[in-house]
DNA sequence: TTTT
DNA sequence: TTTT
């Protein structure tokens, strides 16, 4: 649609480490789930509450899926910006399901370690992320195989 | 979770005029879908491809509530601030499901009209929300009923 | 710095048509000024005030460039998505000021036209900006010329 | 403006101590600069370059100046969300000039802590802030003095 | 300097 | 003035 905009920002922690999958393309997609939570006093018992989301994120870019499967591990806590997404899948029972996944596309998103352990930024930016650690090789954006569809490729049904 | 951030930004339009909903607490919600769409050339055929995802939105402020009601309509462009939000529900054949909405809570989120038609805007600010149209009174936050859970209490099963 | 993020996001009208300027390296940027504004109830009078801001967006990315100028005009709204970058320049006194602008660079960004007579969208996707009008050639960001730090070499001293 | 939106979302690290001024209204601002930045490598030489960026952050929000002052301290790593304002201001010169600041404010905003020593989160929600951490007492924000325009009432002319 |  |  012209004149339209699609972004999702978290900051939270990895629930288990990132699982990485191949794609029938050849390209690989590396996803995890970051939880978030609020917390507030209840208005009539006074007491705290708290309420945890989880949020899956699948990373499309092979240079952020690189630097997430190196990087990152159950508890991280990252910085995450990419765009809601939701597909259909085929449940176990053969049931037609919805999932809504955060997605970090091959061209736009944005991945930023904020361990203090190490952290670490991987963006769109220049000729190619920049990363502040790792010794991946650069690789331009164009170059890179594979299309904005090939998500619709996924060897698998189970989402998660 | 200490220091997490849940935010969904979109800028699209309203698949459909909003729809008012009560719930057993007393308070009520508006709720509608935001269009938002992405274009590119494909790779290999060089073709125009679009894929359009719609986004459900749910208000639990009854301000803007008020507000998404009176003004906005099939066709309306927004801007929308909310937070991710995945809850079950139970579908029509007794199966439960995952539905993810964009929510704008009672204390937090944002919702802008685009619309050259008469553009509004309506967010937590001051001593309520600013409302550059519409006669609505000022309630301030802090007197507005309500929990932040009550959308726990939703009467129906079914999201949309 | 590791783990940093540095994004500002604006829904607003230009106050005057874009300007285009060349750099001795030979690129172009363009840019305008975005009026936003708030507007709350005085808390002891209860009158209706409002404050307008004014923000300096800057476009290093050619092809939006060729964009706003194309599509952007005098009282236009543009949702854009940049950096905040602080620089000097010398007044026209001699002294040395500091503005602060939000930078659309090369690889980083957005800039979506949310007016109702023609909404586009241009930002850095698939392998180029998704331009849902006009008819632009499509270059793909790697092999776009210039430097990240040619912004230092703008012909001027005046910032606008 | 109707129709417009004006944020600013920063993680990066504190130059310094927040610092804590009084307004003639008897109400505080709590003040700190975070650096962001951005590392790429050079087109022509391939050096690894890197470009840091200060921005001021000025705080007029009670609760959340509290939280500021008491968990904040030079080096660690905060996520801000404000919006982006320009004020004048007279130098020791005694010319005017303008400050661009990142402001949250009273009634909008966020800050939220991301050090592994004790991340804590305070956010303009339910019936106050949500702080995880610290026993600051809850106020409503409809409850905290001061005006909008309070800012205006700086006692001073230097911004920093 | 915009817009409502 | 931070951080890596």
């Amino acid at each position: 649609m012209a004149g339209s905009v699609n972004k999702v920002i978290l900051v939270g922690n990895l629930g288990r480490d990132p699982e990485v999958r191949s794609m029938q393309s050849g390209g690989r997609t590396v996803s995890f789930s970051v939880a978030t939570s609020e917390t507030w006093n209840d208005r009539t018992t006074g007491e705290r509450k708290e309420k945890t989301q989880w949020h899956r994120v699948v990373i499309f870019n092979e240079k952020l899926g690189e630097i997430a499967e190196k990087y990152l591990r159950k508890g991280s806590k990252v910085y995450v910006e990419g765009q809601l997404e939701t597909r259909k899948y085929t449940d176990k029972d053969g049931n037609e399901r919805d999932i809504t996944e955060v997605v970090i596309g091959r061209f736009k998103g944005d991945l930023t370690l904020l361990d203090s352990r190490g952290g670490g930024t991987a963006e769109f930016e220049d000729e190619g992320p920049a990363v502040q650690r790792g010794s991946a090789a650069r690789t331009a954006p164009a170059r890179q195989g594979g299309g904005w569809d090939s998500r619709r490729e996924l060897d698998d049904d189970i989402p998660f």
